[in-house]
DNA sequence: AAATTCACTTGCATAATGCAAGTGCTTTAA
DNA sequence: TTAAAGCACTTGCATTATGCAAGTGAATTT
């Protein structure tokens, strides 16, 4: 993807320089919502995303320190790929993502519609309550 | 870009098979925070982008009935670009990436600064003024 | 010991992006 | 009133990114 020059020193325009494209946060959005955090577990994913692609994206995202790799519990020819500080910082942004996705496209899943309600319940005890569990996963 | 074929149902892919690239979500944060709404302004701005990619995006973010084309009040050469409610409902999503690339970049323009003390002083305040300013002008 | 799983690579076709130059209508200045 | 400049794009072409299918080598299961 980028060859990591910036194009200006605007948060935004930096942000999407690291993971502006159409594929990291779908993989972002998989280690918080879906648990998923093998390379196979990825693309197990609806989306459907190539091998080559997602080899790519785990890469950059973790130069850039928002994934970290970590040895497989139960096996050596496992990885697990896990969101870092950093990474789990972006649960606002994927939850924004989420809501202007909810109210603006239909035929949602239905865990999808789960999760909105949750967070439209109360979204400080929901980000509250994923950061945890982020963090100590 | 996108060939509007949807990579599946979640909202979050949704989003960003509309604006998931690496220039929608620069063009719509000149037209809510720098005012920039002709076709010229969105080429002054400092990311340099060019001029078939900046015509290709606000088509499609016009279909998607994200921003709308006016006829400029002054003159019939130039065209004025504006966000439509959707498109102001973006609003959350920038600011919460604002925030992610306020904390992890350096060098942040002091326009952005300012912009980002205002936002965490009273977040809800914040979003309140804006879409009210963007929605009546 | 052979087959399978796992995390990737590689090669190649297709699509998106980026650059420079051009088009045609509108507005300004002489 | 006419020439020059401004404006919103288009076009052509080179470069880069994406997507697909097949392959690789180490670890694990059978």
């Amino acid at each position: 993807m980028s060859k990591d020059k910036e194009r200006s020193n605007c948060p935004i325009s930096c942000s999407l320089d690291l993971w502006g494209d159409k594929w990291s946060l779908i993989i972002i959005r998989d280690l918080m919502f879906a648990k998923q955090c093998t390379y196979g577990d990825f693309l197990k994913s609806e989306e459907k995303i190539s091998t080559n692609i997602l080899a790519s994206r785990l890469k950059t995202l973790e130069q850039n320190k928002i994934i970290e790799k970590l040895e497989h519990p139960n096996s050596k020819s496992k990885v697990l790929y896990k969101l870092t500080k950093k990474g789990i910082d972006l649960l606002p942004v994927l939850i924004e993502i989420n809501l202007w996705g909810g109210k603006y496209f239909s035929d949602i899943p239905d865990k999808t519609k789960t999760l909105l309600k949750e967070v439209k319940k109360d979204k400080t005890a929901f980000l509250k309550r994923t950061i945890k569990k982020l963090a100590d996963s």
